[in-house]
DNA sequence: GTCTATACCCCGATAGAC
DNA sequence: GTCTATCGGGGTATAGAC
């Protein structure tokens, strides 16, 4: 009987994979706003009916659909922060870079994934929230690569305006009470800038416009780095740096 | 006869007029994507055959409200470079802040609009020609900003990895030939940025996350100004300065 | 869990009368 | 330039048989 349950269960886990992959293909061809249960059933020699049994309505398919893609970014983004270019444990900055590139690539290789969750809402649907932690592992990322900087070599911390100063307390306190808030500061609007170069590269705000898009991302995230304090083998001698 | 044809010309501005209205607001409750015909005639009272004449098809109409969205934040743009909050016509960093916190103004005034133009595009549609010149105008202004403030106090020329050389050269001859390279490459990078930060806000990246974001957004395009070389009252003495 | 059938909607686009 | 009518699609979701 327990084979049984098992046997049922793992067919279920195969057919709702094969209506996700199915359904990553029809936000390809068709996006978010137009996915449709009745095609992905077409699709699947099924009958629309059917899917039901496995989400109850087309919004839960698009969370499944959100949940999947910011996995699958955070995952990437992890595993980079694990290997990085460069050997030395301590390059901080490699790291840095490794990561972001790592994000670029995984959305140049899922568009339509990163354009569900980095680009324009899908109008009448408000994300549950399931999906707030995927959400926040890119961030979370950088957040950990930015302490261990912090705690290995210091950081040159940033200047912070006077009127930013409550809120990069308020941010810190929430999200890395042991970094100095004005890098806290620094780090989320360098986190909105860096899936800002993406999102240009990926919507086509850069065409006949940039050519040499690596060598750009490259150049500017290693600027982001510096204004979040990473300090890329230069000792600090500026007044802000914090030891380890 | 003439006062006929003119009355009939502007009835037809005036019903085109209302066809653009009524579909952005359906922009916002449907989004892009399902933009339609159908539903805008049926709000107007007529019967969706007629907006054919006004119309030839969906993405004319699609077309007609992204050049409308271009040319609104372009105006918005360039009005406030022409107005800073400093009274001093040479605080370019002044100008900086007050033609990004405009964008960013508009930009939440009119989220669904600012979503089809910088939001993910639209599945099925491609931008026809007659989008890139009003596409440009807000980078236009920037250019504009930063090539005065080079000939007025000159700029503290960014640093350039050598791999972006070539294409930082590139760009420079298209887009402001007086202005370095450098200057160039880092203002398409700040370009890029200054909508990421927009765009997480605009979109929900930073529920939970910010909420001083006024404060946040005003810090991190001061950074981006330094970044391009404004140089905000300081006098450069640094190596890379460039005179007027 | 899959099927058929159904209720009740939506759309773009065109033809032809007026 | 607006109308009716039409072609030929599309969709969500549920009921009820098997």
């Amino acid at each position: 009987m327990s084979t049984i349950r098992g046997a049922r269960e793992r067919a279920r886990i195969e057919v709702t994979a094969a209506i996700k992959d199915e359904a990553r293909k029809q936000l390809a061809a068709e996006g978010a706003a137009k996915l449709s249960l009745r095609a992905v059933a077409r699709e699947l020699g099924m009958v629309s009916s059917a899917l039901y049994r496995y989400f109850p309505s087309r919004d839960d398919l698009l969370t499944a659909l959100i949940v999947d893609a910011y996995d699958a970014v955070g995952d990437v983004a992890e595993a980079a922060r694990g290997k990085s270019d460069d050997p030395a444990a301590t390059a901080h900055t490699a790291r840095w870079t490794a990561v972001t590139c790592a994000v670029r690539g995984w959305a140049l290789a899922h568009p339509h994934e990163y354009a569900l969750i980095y680009g324009s809402p899908v109008p009448g649907y408000t994300a549950p929230q399931d999906t707030v932690g995927p959400a926040s592992r890119v961030g979370q990322v950088l957040i950990a690569l930015v302490r261990d900087a912090h705690r290995a070599d210091g950081l040159a911390v940033p200047p912070l305006a006077a009127e930013l100063r409550p809120e990069a307390a308020r941010m810190a306190a929430d999200l890395a009470p042991d970094l100095p808030p004005a890098v806290v500061a620094s780090l989320v609007s360098a986190w909105a800038q860096l899936f800002g170069l993406i999102s240009f590269e990926l919507f086509g705000q850069f065409n006949r416009v940039v050519e040499a898009r690596e060598q750009l991302f490259r150049h500017a995230v290693h600027e982001l780095g510096r204004s979040v304090g990473l300090l890329d083998g230069r000792t600090p001698a500026r007044p802000g740096a914090t030891g380890a």
